[in-house]
DNA sequence: AGCACGCCGACT
DNA sequence: GTCGGCGTGCTC
């Protein structure tokens, strides 16, 4: 019997559920090559990066081929991150191939070489320090200041911009000297750290019980806006870095501003890692990998940020950890709050989620005694909650959908001096484009069906016809296709339209509109909010405008166009709607000026409002979270989504149908499998099956079987399909 | 997911 | 006569 061919068990970015054996690269023995290191292997045709998961033995009758390189000399992967990852993968019932190569950074998932992340600072010489004296003002001089004791190269990017040009002179006349931070400790920010800020009672309690957490413990920071949130994360990571310990910071999109970044940099007084999609690939990578060897003592990062090695883990932090976009909405659909508690316990750090609303789950799980609830509940300095009120505007007349009393309440603030934040969750001109003589109306013809419409939004004032679900675009056509009638008229408001009404009306005013699609990113909506300054003058958006960005001197908030978001018929819809009610009026008054708020509506009498206004967040919370235990919804029940689209409409429901037929053998309910809510998308027919159980453990015992069926079904390779666990929509 | 192989329409 | 459409099959 010939001894057995030891091999190399490697994941790979496909989305197979399995994984593949290699054999180890020539010259190498397979026990030189451990467990979370990267592989380059021949596969196919082609070539893939991978990573090592283990060693095994040739299985009989499969064609073993040889690896090709190493490319790292230790794992990338190892111990508590490749551990989430590994179990992250089973709960999302997806190849750990695909969840690994999501977890690195785009460069190190290729199969790039991972770059040196040494720290470097510069220092004067001792000639520097007798020439310093006699040199002329200007730059240099500035620089050669700043150097009289060692600074960072990128705490020097920050602050001293166009320092290199400067440098030259200095080191050419051997000034100044390169120092090497130690791994261990890179440069403190030195000068800059600024301890001496004091909690008020609340947030003192709040960071003592964070601070007292010994291993793992799960906090819901519950705080009102204003309340400082921020103050409590911040003593926390200061306590962190003080046991010399690394923090993660997680951030939703919107809010990772470079002033957001500045206070952190300034109050920590060391190096601030941020890891957002304004970075190109090495630049990520560099962080993640600065992570990776302690290098980077504090990461704030969005989203994927999750997922950065840490191996002196000592605190993570998810701000608004009730924001829709920590989760995934394609690929690997993780979701990242949820990761980071399980890579909190994992690690056994304290992981803290703070939010004005939080999600029903967090309040769930606070009220099981899985989290410790932490209340912030007044605005910190003298800072006065806005004043909420419901303006009911049936059978009153509207100017692009506001009403009377919205303009003068807006015309009122503005001569007070104040400045004005409209919102309308609806961006474009307009929603619908109508012909008034025969009834047509603009639908999308990559997206609608017979029984289901998709209307496509005006842009442009007028001349552009977009669809919002697939990006279709074409011009306005100037008579209606149906009747040739000039009489087209585009129906209801967006903020286009609102924009130029408001422009119309206050036209001594400044407006301006914050929407994608007048906002091209992060760096654009700041110098929107830089050139209106502290002046009088209305801004017009979209949710965009709910966070983020203090705006001391905004004293009216007024809300338009909510009443379709108040009858949607999504579980979450309700949530959604007043979260993001609370978080704008949130945005009214923040400084000692008191705010308004105005609900503009023709459902006064909604009990969602009613409960928001009177009750405030936590009273809708406590009733819609009755409404989910009696419906069966999360946090009440637990569900997995199904989704599949082809071409035609019946491959998807007939692979459905046999995920269903899988299922039923199990503890689990499945409904459908039918049209998905949008049936028809960018030219696709989509279906979906919903699957739920009252136990967590049911749903994933059905999948562990359900899903090797579906990956073997025929008609797998037919249908686009996908598992969404724990989806936040199902509509 | 890629990528190759494999059989049917409009063009250098 | 070829270039190229995407169906289907495989990847240690």
């Amino acid at each position: 019997m010939p001894a057995p061919t030891p091999v190399l068990r490697v994941a790979l970015p496909v989305p197979l559920p399995r994984l593949f054996d290699y054999l180890p690269p020539i010259g190498l023995a397979t026990d030189a090559i451990a467990v979370g290191q990267r592989l380059q292997v021949p596969f196919g045709s082609r070539e893939a990066c991978g990573i090592v998961i283990g060693h095994g033995h040739a299985e009989p009758g499969v064609e073993l081929r040889q690896a090709l390189a190493l490319p790292d000399p230790q794992p990338l992967l190892r111990g508590e991150l490749l551990a989430s990852l590994q179990w992250l993968a089973g709960y999302l019932h997806a190849p750990l191939g695909e969840v690994l190569a999501t977890a690195l950074p785009a460069a190190l998932r290729r199969g790039e070489p991972a770059a040196d992340t040494t720290a470097y600072g510069w220092v004067l010489t001792e000639a520097g320090h007798t020439a310093l004296p006699a040199m002329r003002n200007g730059k240099p001089k500035a620089l050669a200041t700043l150097l009289a004791s060692v600074r960072a190269e990128d705490w020097l990017d920050d602050e001293v911009p166009g320092w290199r040009a400067s440098l030259r002179s200095l080191r050419e006349r051997g000034l100044v000297e390169r120092e090497k931070a130690g791994s261990e400790s890179p440069f403190p920010r030195k000068g800059d750290s600024d301890p001496a800020f004091s909690l008020n009672d609340e947030q003192r309690v709040a960071a003592d019980a964070v601070r007292a957490a010994d291993g793992f413990a799960a906090f819901l920071l519950d705080g009102v806006t204003g309340s400082g949130k921020t103050e409590v994360y911040l003593d926390a990571i200061t306590d962190c870095l003080a046991r010399g310990k690394q923090a993660l910071v997680l951030v939703p999109e919107i809010g990772l501003t470079p002033q957001a970044l500045a206070r952190f940099r300034k109050r920590l007084g060391v190096p601030v890692h941020a890891l957002h999609s304004g970075l190109n690939d090495n630049q990520r990578a560099r962080v993640w990998l600065a992570a990776a060897r302690g290098q980077a003592r504090v990461i704030v990062g969005t989203r994927s940020a999750v997922f950065v090695p840490l191996p002196d883990a000592g605190l993570i932090v998810v701000d608004e950890e009730h924001d829709g976009s920590y989760k995934q909405f394609d690929g690997i659909r993780y979701h990242a709050r949820d990761v980071a508690i399980v890579r909190a316990r994992a690690l056994g750090v304290p992981a803290v989620l703070g939010s004005a609303t939080p999600s029903l789950e967090s309040l769930h799980n606070a009220q099981a005694g899985r989290y410790v609830h932490l209340r912030l509940r007044h605005r910190a300095g003298n800072a006065r909650p806005p004043h909420v009120r419901v303006l009911d505007v049936r059978k009153r007349p509207l100017h692009a959908g506001l009403g009377e009393d919205a303009l003068l309440a807006i015309r009122g603030a503005l001569d007070a001096g104040g400045q004005v934040l409209v919102f309308r969750n609806r961006r474009g001109y307009a929603p619908v484009l109508l012909c008034h003589d025969c009834g047509w109306s603009a639908h999308c013809p990559r997206c609608s069906t017979p029984d289901k419409p998709t209307p496509m939004t005006v842009h442009a004032h007028g001349r552009r016809l977009q669809c919002h679900h697939c990006g279709h675009r074409r011009p306005s056509p100037l008579a209606c296709p149906d009747c040739a009638s000039l009489g087209l008229q585009p129906q209801g408001n967006g903020t286009e339209r609102i924009e130029a009404e408001l422009q119309a009306r206050f036209a001594d005013m400044p407006v301006l509109r914050i929407d994608r699609g007048s906002t091209g990113h992060r760096d654009a909506l700041q110098q929107h909010f830089d050139e209106l300054g502290a002046q009088p003058g209305i801004l017009v958006g979209t949710q965009m405008l709910a966070k983020g960005h203090d705006l001391p001197n905004l004293t009216l908030v007024v809300v338009v166009g909510i009443d379709e978001g108040l009858f949607s018929a999504d579980f979450r819809s309700s949530e959604k709607l007043a979260q993001l009610l609370v978080q704008v009026a949130g945005r009214a008054g923040r400084a000692d000026k008191p705010g308004t708020v105005l609900l503009q509506t023709h459902h006064p009498d909604h009990p969602l409002l009613q409960i928001l206004v009177n009750g405030g967040y936590h009273a809708f919370a406590e009733g819609e979270l009755e409404l989910r235990q009696a419906a069966g919804f999360p946090p009440f029940a637990h569900l997995a989504l199904l989704r599949a689209e082809a071409r035609h409409a019946d491959p998807p429901m007939q692979f459905l149908h046999v995920a269903k037929a899988a299922a039923k053998d199990f503890a689990i309910e499945a409904s459908g499998p039918l049209p998905a809510p949008m049936p028809r998308r960018a030219g696709y027919q989509r279906a979906q099956l919903v699957l739920s159980a009252a136990q967590r453990r049911d749903l994933h015992v059905a999948l562990e079987v359900v899903m090797p069926a579906l990956y073997a079904a025929p008609d797998a390779r037919k249908v686009r399909w996908s598992l969404d666990v724990d989806p936040v929509e199902l509509y």
